[in-house]
DNA sequence: ACGCAATAGTTATCAGACAACTTTTGCATT
DNA sequence: AATGCAAAAGTTGTCTGATAACTATTGCGT
């Protein structure tokens, strides 16, 4: 183990809320002299991780009452903290906002895109191909290709999302998706979006980009 | 003062870095004596601050090394924490993200919410339309009624968009929003999205979700 | 039945000590 | 002078035990 113990105390209580189920949303923790006894650690590493898990949202902490778990925990989720189970679950999630927001992103390019930037994402889709064609892998290429598009939006927020939508790419091609299949639409839809994007046509890009989202989260059984 | 020690000194520090600007990314901050000595607070205080902003991923603990502001807090900042500093130009950006991503949400609660979060919604808001008419504030009630109807999506993701959304409304709050043209735009938009959510037709949510959005953003002279 | 003070249960904060890890320093050996 | 290694300095990690402050309940007197 190289995680701190007040991470490590952390991970054990968000187990047992979501992996053990021994504390359910709304229940009461044991006081902090109990429950740091039954985990073996000082009352200071146990209130650092509740810390930890209160920001998170995790936990609910209330002056004189007690330490709660918070009502609405599922929805919370985080990566990178209790396993990568239901990934599957996730995945369709994080397409689904995607396919909302793309397709938009993509019309808002078209108007607001310089020509550089256009020239830049027209290169991006040419990239890809090229991979596809040569049987390459593609991840990375796909994925700057989107970035590119969303990038070319000028909006601050939506290019914020890029790092939540780079890791639903990584997770789709862990969990096994790039068949023949996907690979041929691909090609088909890059080359309408493309048409759209350099006729600078909103809707129409807006509309393959939608066609595109729809392929991919088919051949991923999602949805 | 009602909030913790510890989670004062978080947003103390937390101003130090993202407003004052005494602490830039990647900076190390003093050592947690001296840093505590500064704060005028307990090392054990300090240390339970320190874990609510690594949890957020503002800051970064080396054992042995040092604390550091995290290189990539910029691009993290979606809690509600300080920083409502967005000026003119972010407002424009999360209201657009809005417009394309809360009238799908719409639709989606139509289809998934189950009977007791579709009367949840239709609760919060009514409770927007008492707050209008009686001239009471009506944020938090407004906030609360999205909020509620992107739960009922049941999507992890789209649910993690909402601190960003809360940020908008207190936003655009404080930079003068709320005016009487505002507020009765409101009290009929509101009035025709609930019509659609209680028959759950969700394209009539969405079109009506869509008009709300494009009413505040008129008002603001947005866009 | 009511009001209110005492009490029990809980989190909040502090102080000081020692352990463990990382980087720098300085010295001995080659 | 260069190298290697041990000591030291700087830092976070953890523990202990005490006291303060807040909340809800209990029980008593009226």
């Amino acid at each position: 183990m190289r995680e701190n113990l007040s991470q490590q105390t952390a991970q054990r209580l968000y187990a047992r809320i979501v992996a053990e189920k021994r504390l359910r949303p709304g229940d009461k923790l044991p006081n902090e002299v109990e429950l740091s006894a039954q985990l073996g650690v000082s009352r200071a590493t146990l209130r650092e991780a509740i810390r930890t898990l209160a920001a998170r949202g995790v936990l609910e902490v209330r002056r004189g009452r007690g330490t709660f778990v918070s009502a609405r925990v599922e929805e919370i989720e985080d990566f990178g903290f209790g396993a990568l189970e239901g990934v599957r679950g996730q995945l369709r999630d994080l397409f689904e906002l995607r396919a909302i927001f793309e397709p938009q992103a993509a019309a808002l390019a078209c108007a607001r895109a310089d020509d550089r930037e256009l020239a830049d994402i027209l290169d991006r889709g040419r990239a890809v191909e090229d991979c596809i064609r040569a049987g390459r892998d593609r991840t990375k290429a796909d994925w700057e290709f989107h970035a590119a598009i969303v990038r070319a939006t000028h909006n601050e927020f939506m290019t914020r999302l890029l790092p939540l939508i780079g890791q639903a790419v990584g997770t789709a091609v862990a969990s096994g998706g790039h068949g023949a299949r996907l690979a041929q639409d691909t090609l088909r839809d890059h080359a309408l979006l493309m048409e759209f994007l350099e006729r600078r046509d909103g809707a129409g890009a807006q509309h393959a980009m939608a066609i595109h989202m729809r392929h991919a989260m088919d051949e991923m059984d999602l949805q």
